[in-house]
DNA sequence: GATGAATGAGATTTCATTCAT
DNA sequence: CATGAATGAAATCTCATTCAT
């Protein structure tokens, strides 16, 4: 791995754990061991950094939903959008909790993960003949959401058990 | 109010919505409209600001409960559980925010806002006949967070809808 | 006590350990049990703690000094001055400790306190027929200070047999 | 000379002068015409001063004993170490002067630069068959103090005759 | 590409001092 | 006489960023 990206891997570990704000270059440089100068060299400022975790999360994101969106039965499909949460692998937990954690301060990445999901939601709920399959969907996504960061905020201290009793109130 | 007292608020506006870190002392006591060195004063260090809001946060959360654990009827406790998010008035929608924003780096702080009621939903389920309890809660928890997430995060851009369709999720 | 004193009796403490720069007024408030505004009411500012150190230190030394410029035998009487570091009783021990101390910035309070016996010391010696009585009382006073700093720092920590033995060398 | 040695020069400077606590890092990065982080980015915090200070001064005084300690004849040797005030040369005054006023405030700096000798002088004695060499010894370094501390203190201002007097008396 | 010295601005904190009560 | 709130300046320290090598 090249420094440029033991650089990116490194902020987003620290990012993600203690915060954009709370991280400094210097503790990204010492723990990289590189200089600090190549920070800059490599993203010329500390938002850079950000801007680069941004595209590559938006990018792992899409990489781990194009074969779920290829799934064609709604139930199945909304079964395996519901086990998301179990389908973040340890080295993609970095960029989720940095997204999740970095919506607080950042209204562009709220729902960022979710949105890209949310119409093929929605048909899937109108296919199964849901009344009203906004708020369907609209409930759906909430609760995925606390899911999630039930997920990332325990470390995957969540029984599946919650997903199934999930999927078993959805009808699905 | 006094300036000690403005002190807290002005912390804890900021903090809300910019985050802990990102918040400096400089900006609170021009905001408060006092010098730096009383906010030192007042409450030590930063740290102390934080520590302060916490009890504060604390109080408050036991206050807007206790009305609540005093509902008998299992369903009444949980549908008025379910309302938390909308019970959140507007002052104390700051504090709200605030912890589930530092949740993200204070580990004491996770779940804190909700493990005071879970006994009592857990034994509401157990009443209402549930077979599995503990899933059932934790399921409730879950989607609770996700429910008052939302709401923190959307300034309460979340229709009612919602959680209209969640009590029936959950046979209430 | 009254509170005046109090903070003077403090103020020399802490000064006398800690050096006056490196010792705060809030230090001194707090030690003494006052508010801080009281030292300023009673002595303007924090030079003026100082000041009447220096003025009951002088005052102090004086009184000590008084009985034994009394003595008119030379060799009892600079017996008598060797004996000096054993005569600081213990509640005098603060101000000769902040008057060693202080002398290395205040260039006012250098010898200080062996100049009021300078003369009578050099009399002494030329009384006694020493030949050169300003460098013997030069000698002398470098050895007294060499021995009293000695027992400001070690507190007390000097055996006798130092000043026997000196009291030899000079044939006392 | 490179800005990381000036830093260190002009901080001795400053702490010899005006002592530790009422030195500021901005009155060194100001003297030293560098920026005040630059202090930070080198020594970590002002106590790094102190500690890089502690080890130079070690090494300055062990140097300048080297040269004593291979003298073998007792008498030229205990010469030598009461003539060290005169062999403080220059530019390592402000060490010397730093090391004896912050022996004040640091128990660890105190003898310091005497205990290196001290089995040195207390065997010379010995051999030259002083009846108490322990106290001799004891004497001869509150002398030796005293003798320092006049120097430092009135920047030479110390006629040589002193120390003539002194070796008189040990008979050296 | 990479380093590490260097900076200036700003963050946190401490300080002596003032003032209303 | 005494308090304690309040301040502005300064002290210590951190930060993102630049630049010569």
């Amino acid at each position: 791995m090249d420094k440029k990206t033991i650089i990116l891997k490194v902020a987003l570990e620290l990012f993600s754990e203690r915060g954009y704000a709370a991280t400094s270059t210097r503790m990204i440089s010492k723990q990289a061991a590189v200089s600090e100068g190549l920070i800059f060299r490599h993203y010329q400022n500390k938002d850079g950094l950000l801007k680069a975790l941004y595209a590559e999360g938006i990018s792992k994101i899409e990489e781990l939903y194009e074969p779920m969106l290829k799934l064609e039965h709604p139930k199945v499909f909304l079964k395996q959008v519901l086990s998301i949460p179990f389908l973040i692998k340890e080295d993609n937990f970095p960029i989720w909790r940095f997204f999740y954690n970095q919506q607080w301060y950042d209204p562009q990445l709220y729902r960022l993960t979710t949105k890209l999901l949310s119409d093929r939601v929605c048909d899937s709920f109108r296919l199964l003949d849901y009344k009203d399959p906004e708020t369907e969907t609209e409930t759906f996504f909430v609760l995925l959401e606390g899911i999630i960061t039930n997920v990332l905020l325990t470390k995957y201290n969540l029984t599946f058990a919650v997903v199934e009793n999930t999927i078993r109130k959805f009808n699905l």
